[in-house]
DNA sequence: TTGCATACCTCATGGTTCTAGGTATGCTTG
DNA sequence: CAAGCATACCTAGAACCATGAGGTATGCAA
């Protein structure tokens, strides 16, 4: 068995957080990595490869604008939420939410 | 795309679920994919397809543990939690709370 | 005897995340 | 100025998980 870096319970959380993140205002990959650990306090750590896949599959899908830039001698690609992004980031919440209380309540249903 | 029957952030829910139910009590497989629907209120809908192997890999590994029995006239698979299912049921809902709680607090950071 | 609910099972698929690699550049320090 | 480190980007492959779709068998009711 291969040690887990995050634990489990996670799907769809990386892109959740990359949204999030993104929505308080433009970032770049390498930026995410490391505010993502700092976040949430070590808890999560996602590496590079988990980040970039996902930020090029958003762009794509047109959650995310994407622009180049030469910032502090260093050549970054700056990604923005666009309305959709939005629309896609408030969803998301809602789905966590429900899913969160869902789970929640089927561990411990109030009707016993 | 094609429609999920189940929302997203549901890595290790299924698992954690049927963890539980059978702590409170024998089960088994068919009855845990109508509990699921019920104990949910139609949240959830787990097939009989992510039951069963479940069932056997915790099996497998020692978490539960199994008799065949006839009862109504039917044969049925019964399932029991082992002292190794309580601890790992333990430490799935220490986890499951773990998760939430840094999802939400880097969702809406304390320090900002 | 036909059909439906119960009850079991497995395989193939698709989606997600992670590990492990790779490239390139700027900065600092000996 | 060379070496090493941090920054910054990228991708391929493996591993894992949940699901849908299929298959078998039995009991019971119409």
């Amino acid at each position: 068995m291969k040690p887990r870096s995050n634990p489990d319970f996670f799907n769809g959380v990386p892109e959740l957080l990359i949204l999030q993140l993104i929505s308080e205002g433009e970032k770049y990959g390498y930026e995410l990595v490391r505010l993502i650990r700092l976040r949430s306090k070590e808890q999560f750590s996602l590496g590079e490869g988990s980040i970039y896949p996902i930020l090029h599959s958003l762009a794509e899908t047109g959650e995310l604008s994407t622009r180049e830039a030469v910032t502090e001698g260093r050549r970054r690609q700056y990604y923005r939420i666009t309305a959709k992004g939005r629309r896609k980031l408030a969803s998301m919440l809602a789905q966590w939410q429900s899913v969160t209380q869902a789970v929640t309540s089927t561990l411990a249903p109030s009707h016993v």
